[in-house]
DNA sequence: GTCTATACACCGATAGAC
DNA sequence: GTCTATCGGTGTATAGAC
């Protein structure tokens, strides 16, 4: 199987994500976009009518990626601890493996949407996919009485914050963590620290 | 002790706050804070030479006043989680209070320094003194055998996270709780699940 | 300190040739 | 599909009167 050589669309998505998550929006002009592609302003234009329309069509491309991974991950399993921890483990492997996808997911949490609210719907339902499938693993727990009867809503706010943040923190992490936050080693840790944190915290008993 | 009318310096500092804090850097424009407070932009050049030197001000503002609360909140604790502890409700306190700082905190945070290094150092100062507070009394709890051995960064990032996320999160954090997430019934739970979840997930042993 | 007026670069977006 | 040229608007910042 031979690397297919991009379409200009997709090298256009590359580009555009990159600059978006490590500068947001308003920062980023079209024409360094286009400049990067080695493609005009114009010619950019003609694959993406708006720069708005660039940007959804960026960040739905990274919500995709992130449900699909969670999608051909998932596998059944008896425990409830054990398919939450899975939703982070996978989570953690796709933001760690490109921090573009953690930076530009957590603009899109925090950042306040001033989008036409058809297109906000499309990624606000794809969002919630994403987040449904933890937030009911958990509430299974709760009912089988095999996690402690937390809030669902702030214990997604929490594994969010401990994943995605971490991911998407840019100098300040770099610094606490010498400039290694996405080495395997560090990931490793990461996946570490947060699962016994969330083992202890969560489980009704602990073995 | 009667209200003291705000000089002019301090309500653009106020208004740009806001619109920092929602919007961040690049979307806002000097027009838009003049307007608001109600200047011409030549008389918001004469407060601050340029937009950069403005959002360093608003920045540092915040970053001293969390500082301060903290200073001011600081008491000697026998116990090392009690320390832990009264850092991150004094934390949540002060982002809860105020939703714009934990808005533009987190941007702070997260978000790629563009600025000399001169400007950036004392931040990053301020920014450093305050996580080391709580960073401090981690270790301190670890080395009495009090808190398991955690990794100390990786601790800060998930209470950063716990804190700083949650009360930044804009609409996805508004639709998780109805609208809800600063007032006092929420936030009183906030601190309870995070409590929970820190005491078991760093204690040695739980009482 | 505040104003009006303006400089000038860059923005997103379009027109129209090839 | 890609280009050059250009539009109208806005961005930060400045000059100079009051």
């Amino acid at each position: 199987m031979q690397p297919i050589a991009p379409s200009s669309r997709e090298k256009i998505l590359e580009t555009a994500e990159v600059l978006f998550a490590a500068r947001g929006f308003s920062a980023v002009g079209m024409r360094e976009v286009a400049d990067r592609v080695g493609l005009s302003k114009s010619a950019l234009f003609h694959h993406f009518a708006s720069k708005l329309e660039l940007y959804l069509a960026v960040v739905e491309r990274i919500l995709v990626d992130i449900d699909a991974r969670q999608e051909a991950a998932a596998q059944p399993k008896s425990d409830a601890f054990e398919r939450v921890w899975h939703w982070i483990e996978v989570t953690i492997d796709t933001l760690a493996e490109n921090p573009s996808h953690a930076r530009l997911l957590l603009r899109t949490l925090f950042e306040e949407d001033d989008v036409a609210p058809e297109d906000e719907d499309h990624l606000d339902q794809l969002l919630a996919k994403i987040l449904r499938r933890v937030g009911q693993a958990i509430q299974e727990g709760i009912d089988r009485g095999e996690l402690r009867p937390v809030s669902i809503p702030h214990t997604l706010q929490s594994i969010v914050g401990m994943t995605v943040y971490h991911f998407a923190s840019g100098p300040v992490g770099e610094k606490l963590f010498g400039d290694e936050i996405y080495s395997s080693a560090q990931v490793r840790q990461r996946k570490e620290e947060v699962f016994q944190l969330l083992r202890r915290g969560l489980l009704v008993t602990i073995d």
